[in-house]
DNA sequence: ATAATTTGTTACAAAACGGTAATTCACTTC
DNA sequence: GAAGTGAATTACCGTTTTGTAACAAATTAT
C-alpha cells in the first residue's frame, strides 16, 4: 500500500496547512510543510516526496512557477489547490505540469480521496498492475456503492441521490459500524469552512433514508440512529 | 508510550484546573497550569508542551488569541473548551488552529481520552505499532463491547444501551475485577458538576443488569455487587 | 434570467433518557 | 430475631435528543 508516503504540503496559510496535515496525518502520512513557494521548491527538489499539495495562489513565488520549475528536474505528483475564483486558471495549472487540481474550499474528505487515488495512480503506471484498487466499491447485503461512478443500488435498484447525500452515505459506509457524532460527519462530509448547525446532518439522514427506503426497506435500515451518539452505517450480523 | 507527556492546563477557573490537574496527573501526565491568557501564551512560548489544554472564555486574553498567537511561533497540540453556549464557536476554534475541542462540563473521562488521541496522532511517532489502540474492543466469555461501535453483545446477541448505561458498563468492563464505589463512579462517568444522589448508580446498574438478563443471564451476572463498598465488573473463572 | 433542484435553518412535537425519592428487600450484628 | 444499614426496585417527572415538516437560501440547470 502506498501507505506511509511523505507528503509535502504548500499554502501560505497556516490554517490550511495545519488542516490538510492534521487529516492526512490521521490516514498515516507522513506529512511536511512549507509556506510559500520558494521555500516549497527547494524542499521539493532536496527531498524526494511522494506527493505535493501546492497552492496556486501564493505571495512571492506562486504555485504556477513552483510547478515549472519543479518539472525540470523531477515528476513529483502535484495536486493544486485553487480557490473558487481561480477556478479559470485552473487548466493552466493542469498545464504546467500538475496532476489534479482540488477548489477551495475544499472538503478534508475529498483532498484525502483524491490524494490517495493520485498515489495509487502515479505508483501504477511504474508498477505491473497489483492493485485491485481498494474500496472503489462497497458491497453490502442490500447496497451497493460505486465510487467512481457515484451510483447507489438498493437491492438492485437505483437510488438517486444529491451530492451531499451521497458523500454522507460513502462516508458512513466507509467505515461500516462506526459511530459518528453529528460533529464528526460536518466536520468530515461537508468543507472545511462550514460551520452550521447540527440538525443539518438530522435533515440529510432523514433524506437519504427516505430515498432508501421507497427502494428497500432493509438498505434504509442500515444507516441507525445511536441515540445520544451519532449515526453509524450497520451491517447485518447474525 | 506518549505517557508521562507534558501539558498545560490553561482555565480561570481554578477549580477546572485542579479537577484537570487531578485526572490527568493520575494518568501520569506531567501538568502544569495557567489562570489567564498571557500567562499562558507565556509559558507555551518558554516551554514546550506536548498539549495545551485551553479554555476559549477567560477574562483579558481568550482561548482563540492566546491559540493564534501561539501558533505564530509554534505548532503544540491544542484542545479548546468551551462552555456549551459557546458552542457556536467551536469551530472558530479549530480554524484559529486548535486540534480538537471538548464542549463544557465534561466528563473527566471524556477528557483523558481525548488527551490520549490527540497525543496519539500528534506524535509523530510514526512507528506502525502506535495504531494497536488500546482495547478497541472487549471480549469477555459471555460478552462483547465494541467501543466503536457503541455495540454490546450478550452471548451473540444484541443488548441496545442507554448512554449512560453504555458509558458505565464500558468504565467497568476497563478494568475488569476492580471494585468501583458509587462515588468513584459517580465521578468518572459522570460530568464535573454533577452532585447527585448516590442513588443513581443502583438505578443504573439496575437498568443494566436488566437489559443483559433479557439477553444473557451471565453477562447479567457480570456486574457484581460488592457489598458495603459499591460495584465491580467480574470475570468468572475456574 | 428564470425555474428547478439542492442545501441549510428553524421550530415543534414525540420519544427516550436521567435523576430522585419513596418503598421494599437483603444482609449483618448484637 | 430485632434493629440498623445498605441495596434493589418502582414510579414519577423534568430534560434532552431526535425526527420531521415547512421555509429560506443557495446553487445549478434551462
Amino acid at each position: 500500500m502506498e501507505q506511509n508516503a511523505k507528503i509535502l504540503v504548500v499554502d501560505d496559510e497556516e490554517r490550511i496547512r495545519r488542516l490538510l496535515k492534521m487529516y492526512l496525518e490521521r490516514e498515516d502520512f507522513q506529512i511536511e510543510e512549507a509556506e510559500d513557494g520558494k521555500e516549497a521548491l527547494q524542499k521539493a527538489l532536496e527531498d524526494d516526496y511522494d506527493l505535493i499539495l501546492l497552492d496556486l495562489m501564493m505571495p512571492g513565488m506562486d504555485g504556477e512557477e513552483v510547478c515549472t520549475e519543479l518539472r525540470e528536474k523531477k515528476s513529483t505528483p502535484v495536486i493544486m489547490l485553487t480557490a473558487k475564483g481561480e477556478e479559470a486558471n485552473r487548466v493552466h495549472g493542469l498545464e504546467v505540469g500538475a496532476d489534479d487540481y482540488i477548489v477551495k474550499p475544499f472538503s478534508p474528505r475529498e483532498v484525502v480521496l483524491r490524494v490517495k487515488a493520485l498515489l495509487r495512480r502515479s505508483s501504477t503506471t511504474n508498477f505491473v498492475q497489483t492493485q485491485t484498487k481498494t474500496s472503489d466499491v462497497l458491497v453490502f447485503p442490500h447496497l451497493t456503492i460505486q465510487k467512481d461512478a457515484h451510483r447507489v443500488t438498493a437491492d438492485d435498484k437505483e437510488v438517486s441521490l444529491t451530492p451531499k447525500e451521497y458523500e454522507l452515505l460513502f462516508f458512513l459506509a466507509r467505515s461500516p459500524d462506526k459511530v459518528f457524532a453529528r460533529e464528526d460527519l460536518l466536520k468530515e462530509v461537508w468543507n472545511y469552512e462550514f460551520f452550521g448547525d447540527l440538525r443539518t446532518v438530522d435533515t440529510h439522514v432523514k433524506r437519504l433514508r427516505e430515498k432508501l427506503n421507497k427502494v428497500s426497506k432493509d438498505a434504509a435500515k442500515m444507516i441507525v440512529t445511536v441515540w445520544g451518539v451519532g449515526y453509524k452505517f450497520e451491517v447485518e450480523q447474525e
